[in-house]
DNA sequence: CGCAATTCCAACCAACCAGTTGCAATTGCT
DNA sequence: AGCAATTGCAACTGGTTGGTTGGAATTGCG
């Protein structure tokens, strides 16, 4: 045994998924990604396999570090809400994940490979939107989830619109934020009240 | 004067469309665009110039053509929630330009070529918004569209995303969107009732 | 028919890219 | 030092792509 493998795996990894976030699947090349992380190309192939299955690897990794490090807590409607801003402002300081999300939509619809790993983490997700607001269905609570997710991955991917709709204005961001938390209290109250009525 | 060039411009756009929503722009083949319409591939430099100039203009059409198809009418929340679902269902139908956005969004950013035309109609659309609710300020009703838009749009891109969080459900569209309807109206009716405190 | 604009055909170019291969150099454990 | 695993290097393959070019065929108006 010889070297620091785990190291070269990592320095590829990170490098990988700069390149991804930003050209996509399709879009990112081999040696760019090699070069980036001082690593030579056929190492690519030798850990990960192909391109689509480095690109599984950046994606999923991307995704768990995100979910662990914006976590949901407390209780009501407010605390989800606040959830919300949070995932906003990790979203809007980077934009890697949401990026990675959405070429991964329009590139491989949801023919998903490493759904196992990722579908587990989601299930908690959903679990601790449950735990937030008590009594809401699970099918609620993803629907509140997908909501959020979408609209805050949504916005860094977005740019466009929001310069077509809104204008060049300025502190757009914080005033976006300010909205979706709006939005994602408003509609979890909505849930948590309907939730209480029925019981 | 001799041939209908209309014809075969209008033939180049409608391959276009198709190919450059299922592939992006860099994914996109001239070559496959050309065949689909049954035209010849200089015809798309002679007309368009180059590849990104097509897009362009696919884009705009596109986009103009579901801002006409799908309007904005009536007065109060459950019209604005209506015009959601409506975006919804159309987005659901032919999910071309939800696509096709996102691909500009990741691949180009906000360097929006042809804004001109665009800016115009979506600030059409914005006051379209505001007539539907009477004393909402303008940069309210600018977030409330980027919200249903991002929503709707979002939905046919982001398959695996539902897959994910909501599990392999039946019908989960129409769930999907009587919640986006019910999230645009409960908005709607807040930002309403907030102008009208204000007055 | 005659003529000019339009279109097709088919080949071509220069560049690019994923993935592979053979070999020499480097590393770190024993 | 010795040795085996790891890595760098550099060239190569097979295929693809955006964009161009020159000439022949087609169209429809006057």
């Amino acid at each position: 045994m010889a070297w620091n493998t785990e190291r070269t795996k990592e320095l590829l990894l990170a490098a990988a998924t700069e390149e991804f976030s930003a050209n996509g699947l399709a879009g990112a090349r081999v040696d760019r990604i090699a070069a980036a992380a001082g690593v030579n190309k056929e190492r690519i192939y030798q850990y990960f396999g192909k391109k689509d299955e480095l690109f599984d690897a950046v994606l999923a990794a991307e995704m768990i570090r995100v979910m662990t490090e914006v976590p949901i807590q407390g209780t009501g409607p407010e605390a989800f809400g606040d959830y919300a801003g949070r995932l906003f402002d990790r979203h809007t300081t980077d934009g890697v994940l949401p990026r990675l999300v959405f070429w991964e939509g329009l590139e491989r619809g949801s023919e998903t490979v490493s759904r196992a790993t990722r579908t587990d983490h989601c299930a908690i997700k959903v679990g601790q939107v449950m735990d937030v607001l008590p009594g809401v269905a699970r099918e609620d609570a993803a629907d509140l989830l997908i909501t959020v997710v979408t609209l805050c991955d949504g916005w860094p991917v977005l740019p466009q619109i929001d310069a077509l709709l809104a204008g060049p204005g300025t502190g757009r961001a914080s005033r976006r934020r300010a909205f979706i938390v709006r939005t994602a209290t408003l509609m979890a109250g909505a849930l948590l009240d309907e939730a209480a009525a029925a019981a």
